[in-house]
DNA sequence: GCCAACGTTGGC
DNA sequence: GCCAACGTTGGC
């Protein structure tokens, strides 16, 4: 079992959000080294950090778990959607996404200010100045460290 | 295949 | 709202 982080925005999809549907389709990523991730390594059941991004408190939220992997991302196909793109065909899907699953809200916010403190996590994608992927994936020692700044 | 222009992400 | 850091696009 594999270890991930992904973002979202809380005002477009935030953990409560989640934890209201139970289950959501994680469409519109629109970055290839994240769409890789989501159709070749993400794994049923893999646990995945739950991440608030562009508001007042960045930072970790909660966790969930992947509950179906890849499966083509239909909002690509809808021209009426916000991530529509016209490359991408029912024979020829462009983009791929993963099904998550609520698993847990912590009482608090992990925030990205104490996160970039700890020097166990110096070598995540998340604390590295500039950078946007959206999905990343996360070693076990820094799943349990992470865990233990609850 | 290079690279300038443009668009997006996301912290601040 | 600003802007740095990327990723993507498209002309050549």
């Amino acid at each position: 079992m594999r270890y991930w982080l992904m973002k979202s925005e809380p005002d477009v999809f935030g953990i409560d959000d989640l934890k209201k549907v139970k289950v959501e389709p994680w469409d519109g990523v629109r970055n290839y080294q994240a769409r890789n991730m989501m159709r070749d390594q993400m794994k049923k059941g893999d646990k995945i950090f739950f991440y608030h991004s562009s508001c007042k408190v960045p930072g970790i939220v909660g966790i969930m778990q992947v509950i179906k992997e890849s499966h083509p991302d239909v909002s690509a196909l809808n021209p009426e959607s916000k991530y529509y793109d016209p490359k991408s065909t029912v024979e020829n899907p462009r983009w791929f996404m993963v099904s998550v699953g609520f698993v847990k809200k912590f009482k608090r916010t992990i925030s990205l200010e104490e996160l970039k403190k700890q020097t166990t996590l110096q070598e995540m994608p998340l604390v590295r100045r500039g950078s946007r992927l959206s999905i990343m994936p996360v070693t076990k020692t820094e799943w349990e460290t992470i865990l233990s700044m609850i």
